[in-house]
RNA sequence: GUCCCAGUAGCUCAGCUGGAUAGAGCAACAGCCUUCUAAGCUGUGGGUCGGGAGUUCGAAUCUCUCCUGGGACGCCA
């Protein structure tokens, strides 16, 4: 808004349109230096002048009620904004607006598909799925501050050839009483099992295929061992989801879909769009310079593409969406480029709403990590330990803290979840228990408890109201403040502009950082007249924190 | 071999569509709790931004190339 302001008297100035003006405008590193600047060089060679001439004298022209200065330093021009006029408008909407500050409407009326988490069944929810459920948790909120209408889809891996494997494993080396008490650790035994013995035995991988192969055709057998372990399974990640607070709007997983594939086929074969080839049939994408999708194994089985393009109309004509997202993997970011091939092919154009919100992967000691090997932390204890930590921490600092089991699991699921949540979307993680179970520095629970800390003021300082309309002077000392609280708005956009929670994150800590800074430079609750204004900063940092936290799917404890 | 990511301080990472002396956190060291929660604050040290070339008034940022790491590349998902 006052960038417009500064992007228009420039343009008045120069003769030029506000919108280029703006374009080139940024925010300088140094908050002394101001807070918008222009940049003249581009200008420089254009006139042929000096840019410091050319910003000195564009300094000494421009004038406005809202900027306290606007000067000129290095070839740039500064707007420094009038702190209070500026630091007295932010807070009043702020508290108009508490955590509604930042919405937009921009989504109003649209419908966006989000395909997260997605476990295996069968198999312990996994650092990789973390990243899935937390990032895809974290940008259906933000969508839904921006008014999407969002329906979160948990694309369960509940059907395919590991299936087959795993009953395999099962009937031969399986006992029921084992799995029944301890249903997940007993069949990723038998899967691990499967795939030793497998490397030196052909003919069990033959097994294990021919067990998928009963397995679809509605063997009866088959179908019962296959709902046993999906409904063991799904009652344990349930619980991980509880603890996470993450819901979902459909579980739908791949089975699903498994009558709902024939017609995709025939659409492809009328469409001409399949061929065979090595006796399996396939939608070439040679034109794309990409390898072939393949749609049908030889012996008639269906594959995840086959799966994935049911499952893209599915939501398409059930949804109606407008964008249709999906949380996996940088590891699977071929398939979904052959999806999205295949669909527009099939002449879908709404496949242009599909993207591919790849993440980066979960390594170990730099590799991956392997489910078939053994080599697998679970979320599970990580979680637990987490919240151990936490318990013991206010045991320690706020025994005499009410509801301190509720606010252990806030901490110590905030800390794992803003753990993962701080990286840039796209890196790959080394992952690290150590890190994960920090609580100091730039992690969850420090945000949490500088939320912790304000509301503590609040609630000390009772009846003493808020004032908006702040002092210069105080303005000026908490103008680091100010300025972060102007920004969140645009870290909002930002984040949805690039399907980033991590810019949330990383907002949320440096407003945090400004926050305790001051705390520890200002008395906030000495009584003199500006009692009421520094409580105003206070109630807009702990609005602003609890919402930033809030869209990374983390809870904010008033005390902890 | 082909394609997709990434390479910034000892470690983990920021650095927005190229812009003002490259920033945090952790670890190390030195300070700060008889007054609002020390899960905090203040300060110090620490960098050939993987190498090289190019575009530009200006490059950690864009292009090319090489090196390194990770991933994917037909019947797993």
């Amino acid at each position: 808004m006052y960038k417009q302001i500064a992007a228009e008297l420039l343009a008045k100035s120069l003769n030029k349109s506000a919108e280029e003006i703006e374009e080139q405008m940024e925010r300088p590193k140094q908050l002394q230096h101001g807070d918008y600047a222009f940049p003249c060089f581009a200008l420089a060679k254009e006139k042929r002048q000096a840019p410091q001439i050319i910003a000195a004298e564009l300094a000494n022209d421009l004038s406005h009620d809202v900027f306290s200065g606007i000067t000129a330093r290095g070839g740039y021009v500064n707007f420094k904004l009038d702190k209070q006029i500026a630091g007295s408008r932010v807070l009043r909407s702020i508290h108009q607006q508490r955590e509604r500050y930042g919405s937009a409407a921009v989504g109003q009326g649209q419908v966006v598909a989000i395909d997260l988490s997605s476990p295996n069944i069968a198999k312990p929810f996994s650092m990789g799925h973390l990243r899935s459920t937390v990032i895809g948790n974290s940008i259906s909120l933000l969508l839904e501050k921006q008014g999407y209408e969002v329906v979160r889809i948990n694309h369960v891996g509940d059907w395919g050839t590991q299936f087959g494997k795993l009953m395999c494993a099962y009937e031969k080396w399986g006992e029921e009483a084992k799995v029944r008490s301890n249903t997940i650790p007993e069949l990723l035994k038998l899967y691990i099992r499967f795939h030793e013995e497998a490397a030196n035995d052909e003919q069990l991988e033959q097994e294990g295929r021919e067990w998928f192969r009963k397995l679809e055709q509605g063997d009866a057998y088959a179908n019962k061992l296959w709902r046993w372990f999906r409904d063991a399974s799904m009652e344990e990640f349930e619980r991980v989801y509880q603890l996470m607070g993450v819901r979902f709007d459909s579980d739908a997983g791949e089975a699903f879909y498994n009558d709902k594939m024939e017609r995709v086929i025939e659409e492809l074969e009328q469409k001409k769009l399949l061929s065979w080839s090595e006796g399996a049939q396939v939608v070439r994408l040679d034109e794309q310079e990409l390898p072939p999708s393949l749609i049908k194994k030889k012996d008639g089985a269906t594959l995840y593409a086959t799966r994935d393009l049911a499952a893209a109309i599915y939501r398409k004509e059930t949804y109606g969406f407008s964008e249709s997202l999906y949380v996996v993997g940088h590891e699977q970011s071929l398939h979904f480029r052959q999806l999205k091939l295949v669909l527009k092919k099939m002449g879908y154009e709404w496949a242009d709403g599909i993207s591919h919100l790849s993440f980066g992967m979960v390594l170990q000691d730099g590799k991956k990590m392997s489910t078939r090997k053994g080599k697998l932390v679970l979320l599970d204890k990580v979680l637990k330990q987490a919240i151990q930590l936490a318990a013991a921490n206010i045991a320690k600092k706020n025994p005499e803290l009410a509801d301190k089991e509720e606010v252990a699991r806030q901490v110590g699921v905030g800390a794992v979840l803003f753990h993962d949540l701080k990286h840039e979307r796209i890196r790959d993680i080394e992952f690290s228990l150590e890190d994960m179970l920090r609580v100091e520095g730039e992690t969850g629970p420090y945000v949490q408890y500088t939320h912790a800390r304000a509301c503590t003021l609040l609630t000390k300082a009772g009846d003493i109201r808020c004032d908006s309309e702040v002092a210069a002077a105080i303005a000026a000392d908490a103008w680091p403040i100010l300025s972060l609280l102007m920004q969140f708005p645009e870290a909002v956009a930002d984040a949805i502009a690039n399907h980033d929670p991590s810019r949330i994150a990383k907002y949320v800590i440096d407003l945090a950082q400004a926050f305790n800074s001051y705390y520890g430079k200002v008395r906030i609750l000495d009584e003199d007249d500006d009692l009421g204004a520094r409580l105003a900063i206070v109630k807009a940092v702990a609005i602003v924190l609890a919402e930033g936290l809030r869209l990374l799917g983390i809870a904010a404890p008033k005390q902890m």
